[in-house]
RNA sequence: GCCCUCAUAGUUCAAUGGAUAGAACACGGGCCUUCUAAGCCUGUAAUCCAGGUUCGAAUCCUGGUGAGGGCACCA
């Protein structure tokens, strides 16, 4: 919808604005924004252009509303508006003509599941690694976070039509996987705690007597694996197409390689018998090394190795997802990609790199950083067994990436009826139960037919056709909880609607106008939920 | 010390530089003979502080204050 009203825009913005130079003129469009209404006085959309023009071009705001709104009404031969306002301080505020929504709501019944689907990543790959949790000890609230951040995010992209692939990257290799048999074994040297380690020490059984740290501890590490993080990513409900293991890049010789070719691009020094990397040459604070003086290579130079090969299985977008604790490697991430040939735009919009917070968690009216080295931290199998998954994944996606988030466990459990999830699902439920009793009746919705008069009909319809903007929006700058948002309004909507307008029992073109409408709703709501994992029941 | 996040109702969170800052929970009122009251209506209540940029700032810039994270030949 945007897209078409900023085409609009766009050519009434030529027509009128003839003296402009072309770049100007892109300047322009490019600041001007189209966006919902907040208010339904402010019509379906608005536009801040008037406003714009006044500052490049002088003279009033309004004075341009009136000579912009002439050409739309000239532009607008589909007649998407019903009516054309200009506004102080220099809007334009549009409303729709009830034609567009009844369309609309034909569109959502006719495209179902894949409504709000797109074409725009058709040709397009897009790699999302995530989760990529140490094979150490069991998932954390933490990686919980990123995994149903990452998880969503890719239905997202699926639904944009990319090739997506999801990847679990498995540092199964080096000083980690020491200490992890250390603590198997229980020496001096141990430093993983938990309940889990006791579990996996009986497993391996006699092995521990006299295998090396090491190898017990690549032992442990598939264990875990295979039997603790593959089943709870289950349990989440993630799929990964792809679990990249770090072992695989030494035995492939990918990392010498990688070294060699920094080498080659004269980017690689030795000093105190270590070898650097000169990643303050493309902005690092200070230079990075790759094999240390005891010859044993750095989780960084695998990294990089890990970042070659992604870039040459030819993604158009590689999307990382670290928590914050692993900020401080962005810049050396991005210095590494610019010495494998990215350029500086490339590093900017190819490779895409999301900080989701840490999450602090809440025990006894006490904040907790979780650790799993302390053994401090709540697995996100344990909040699975307290909270169903929905749940979890609702609370998680609700916020953005960004926040600091504080997770209140005795909150969780014990809100876990009033969660905005079952007011969410409820609404689909009741829409369930609707069709089910309108079915009964032999009562059928026809598309064909619809005429929306309502208010509340109206509204809802009108959130209704804001899922493709939404989803494409959120392609772009990655903000999740706008889901949340949505599906949250959808709901208040339809609860509206219901209370306002009966279905059943109404004369029979009202009803089925009506049961569209309610219909086209559940089609929306459960793709919706559907994009963040979550179910949309039938019955509650 | 340097770098990165963040700071919004009592609480947990929203809000592309736009118009009257939205929800939920909590607290106070109302609404079920009618398609699911897990619902609806309604009240109280917020942009950390000080400057700046802008026609317009929660949002951008500078400086404070506070919280978290990162600054190793660690992972």
């Amino acid at each position: 919808m945007k897209e078409k009203i900023e085409k609009i825009i766009a050519t009434a913005l030529a027509q009128t604005f003839r003296t402009v130079s072309p770049q100007q003129l892109e300047e322009l469009k490019k600041k001007t924004v189209v966006e919902e209404s907040r208010r339904v006085s402010q019509g379906d959309y608005s536009t801040n252009l008037p406003l714009l023009l006044a500052q490049t071009a002088g003279s009033s705001p309004l004075a341009w509303g009136e000579k912009i709104k002439a050409e739309i009404e000239k532009e607008d031969k589909q007649t998407l508006f019903e009516q054309v306002v200009i506004a102080h301080p220099g809007f334009i505020n549009f409303f729709l003509s009830p034609s567009v929504l009844t369309t609309a709501v034909k569109d959502v019944l006719k495209e179902k599941e894949h409504y709000g689907d797109s074409n725009e990543g058709a040709d397009k790959q897009i790699q999302i690694e995530f989760v990529s949790a140490n094979p150490t000890g069991p998932l954390t609230l933490g990686n919980g976070r990123g995994g149903f951040y990452g998880d969503s995010l890719a239905n997202i992209f699926d639904s944009g039509g990319y090739a997506v692939v999801r990847e679990y990257y498995v540092n199964d290799v080096g000083e980690q996987v020491r200490q992890l048999g250390h603590s198997l074994i229980g020496d001096e040297q141990a430093v993983y705690k938990g309940d889990y380690i006791g579990t996996i020490r009986e497993r391996l059984g006699t092995a521990i007597k006299k295998d090396s740290p090491e190898t017990i501890g690549v032992k442990g590490a598939e264990i875990i694996i295979e039997e603790i993080i593959k089943p709870t990513l289950e349990r989440m409900q993630i799929n990964f197409n792809n679990f990249f293991s770090e072992k695989s890049l030494y035995k492939n010789q990918a990392v010498d390689k990688t070294i060699d070719y920094l080498r080659e691009q004269g980017l690689v020094y030795k000093q105190a018998g270590a070898v650097w990397f000169q990643s303050t040459r493309f902005g690092d604070d200070k230079d990075r090394v790759l094999i240390r003086a005891d010859k044993e290579k750095t989780y960084f130079a695998s990294d990089i190795a890990y970042l070659k090969n992604k870039l040459e299985r030819g993604f158009d977008k590689i999307i990382y997802i670290w928590g914050a604790d692993h900020h401080g490697y962005i810049k050396r991430m991005q210095a590494a990609a610019q010495a494998l040939g990215c350029s500086q735009e490339e590093v900017e919009n190819k490779i895409k790199i999301i900080i989701v917070q840490l999450i602090d968690f809440l025990q006894d009216g006490k904040k907790f950083r979780m650790s799993k080295r302390k053994g401090t931290y709540v697995t996100l199998s344990e909040l699975l067994d307290e909270v169903p998954l929905d749940v979890a994944r609702f609370f998680f996606l609700e916020r953005g990436p960004d926040s600091h988030l504080v997770f209140d466990i005795a909150l969780a459990k014990e809100k876990s009826e009033k969660n905005p999830v079952y007011y969410v699902q409820y609404a689909h439920a009741r829409i369930a139960g609707i069709l089910e009793k309108a079915q009964a009746q032999k009562l059928a919705c026809q598309p064909e037919s619809i005429t929306l008069e309502h208010p509340a009909a109206l509204q809802l319809a009108k959130l209704l056709i804001q899922l493709p903007d939404l989803l494409k929006k959120t392609r772009e700058d990655y903000q999740l909880q706008r889901l949340t948002e949505y599906s949250k309004q959808l709901a208040a909507q339809f609860h509206r609607f219901y209370r306002d307008c009966r279905i059943i029992g109404e004369e029979k073109k009202l009803a089925q106008s009506r049961l569209a409408l309610a219909q086209a709703t559940a089609v929306v709501l459960k793709k919706t939920l559907n994009l963040m994992g979550i179910e949309a029941p039938e019955k509650m």
